[in-house]
DNA sequence: TATGAATGAGTATTCATTCAT
DNA sequence: GATGAATGAATACTCATTCAT
């Protein structure tokens, strides 16, 4: 990736959480990125491919965020890695969630399939500490999660060691 | 609202949820209303004067939902009414919702103010229910709602009953 | 048609045949009909749309200036009728034609099969004077006219009356 | 000319014939060519140096055709070459013809001059033949050439040995 | 109320061309 | 000689909006 891949794929990134991927002209990327419009085309094809570069290093993020949850033995350590998951997200990566999650809604971009090994986990987990209907406790758990880091990427005030502390207890971890 | 408006609000509720608002052309909106794009501007002045007019039949709805939690004095009562909101949803409002929770993400259209009253209402009903921390189960509460929502109006499969049944069990009501 | 149209397609026929269908933009046309750019859109919803708009009057105003040939009975006065064609063509037509020669050149707008009725009537012509070998007698009769015809457009100097005596006089008219 | 060039040549030939020049950008024949788009203004200075490049070959390839006829005295011989030039062109250069008889619409690369040595050496032979007006038929046998070639390289349908044969008999060579 | 013609600013994308390497 | 990154201007086309009727 050159210099002025990467100014784009910044600006671009920004500017598709914030303003929104449509709202977003390629010009408006290309001010931002403080490079000639063309240069986008030429690295990117087009402005759905631009889009595409994004995503994946965005769910390769993810990825990298859960992929300890799955290799986790104990139930316990499990839910407590998982429900660290939103409050570690850092300020830098917010737009990253913030376009992950406007696009869920945009039928192409959502695919519920890929979430799919860490609710496997969260059921596993559930069925060894016993719970009568795991796989609905992991449901409610993704449900708890999402709105969880929904409220932290949008700046809603939360008392992020109490909620924590009060999900650990709610789970008894 | 005549036939015609209710025509064009019609269509651009569709469009607007399932394509997204900047990607639906008031063109767009006039040919599947059937109307000429002028009419468009004459009730409503601008695509956002559009967009409006909708929101506020939306929002109406969505208050019209949570009205009899808000006045529901058992505390029982009150969680299992709204744990089945979700569920009352009908189809037909699908698309009312999915709009909803598509503005959600412009900083311009989010307003949590709205869900204050309902919050405030779980809190009360979790309170008297001994909850420890009543805030805070009423704000997990929420995040239930949107998940199962968000979940419904995609149309994932979900065993409604059971789930329903899973929620009523998991709250002791 | 409204006013704005005729001057647009008046634009765009004498742009497209004096620089070419390809090396004329639709902001040229714009500019040269003096409406926005838009308006080509609205009326014609693309630029090949626009061509071909024109190409059918062209190609009626062909038909036009043919048809007279086609029910010509007398066999030399159908030949003369026929040397005459591109003479009649006045200086106001030039662009019509200009455009016509030039598509030919495009595989997509070069249909021979248009001029199949004119040749049939010049083998029939051919037959009836009792030249040995009538459809390449009526072949090369077309490429005199298609010759005569580019020379007179491109406004070659040419002395009209006696090259049409000349011919009158080669096929003993 | 280096191997690159020759194939920059070749590329920008089909493409230019086949597609137009206008249509054709300058990246497509770089891929056709397969070199580096560059390396087109390296060799050619511009797309209008590259154009004039091959049109020098075409021009030359024309001349090379038409040099027997210049020089030959006997005027049936010479009148049966000038027949037999368009059915010797071979399918390999269709496209030098192409090209060139598209561009002969083009105002800035149609001169007339070129055939103009042709045309005298048509008119002498005509005259050595007694014909009455033998400018005139040298310009209508000029046209009769045209004809065949475009005829020829649009691949249109022609009995080439009937249809030669014919010409010499009209012409009782 | 309703239409449809009309517009000016903008859209994604392509173009011929330059230049550092 | 050759590449590939980079650009500024252009391209066909769309957009939200206005206005005369």
């Amino acid at each position: 990736m050159t210099e002025k891949q990467e100014k784009i794929v910044k600006a671009a990134l920004t500017l598709f959480a914030n303003e929104g991927y449509n709202a977003t002209s390629t010009s408006k990327v290309a001010k931002k990125a403080g490079v000639s419009e063309g240069l986008i085309f030429r690295h990117y094809s087009s402005k759905e491919g631009l889009l595409e570069a994004i995503m994946q290093t965005a769910e390769a993020r993810i990825e990298q965020l859960f992929t300890p949850i799955l290799w986790e033995k104990d139930p316990k350590v499990l839910l407590r890695k998982a429900i660290n998951v939103p409050f570690e997200v850092e300020k830098a990566e917010f737009d990253f969630w913030k376009l992950l999650f406007k696009l869920k809604w945009e039928k192409a971009y959502d695919n519920p399939e890929k979430m799919k090994p860490v609710l496997e986990a969260l059921t596993r987990a559930f069925t060894q500490l016993g719970y009568a209907t795991p796989a609905y406790e992991a449901t409610l758990f993704e449900f708890y999660l999402d709105g969880i880091a929904a409220a932290l990427i949008k700046e809603q005030v939360i008392d992020q060691v109490a909620f924590r502390a009060f999900m650990y207890k709610k789970y008894q971890l």
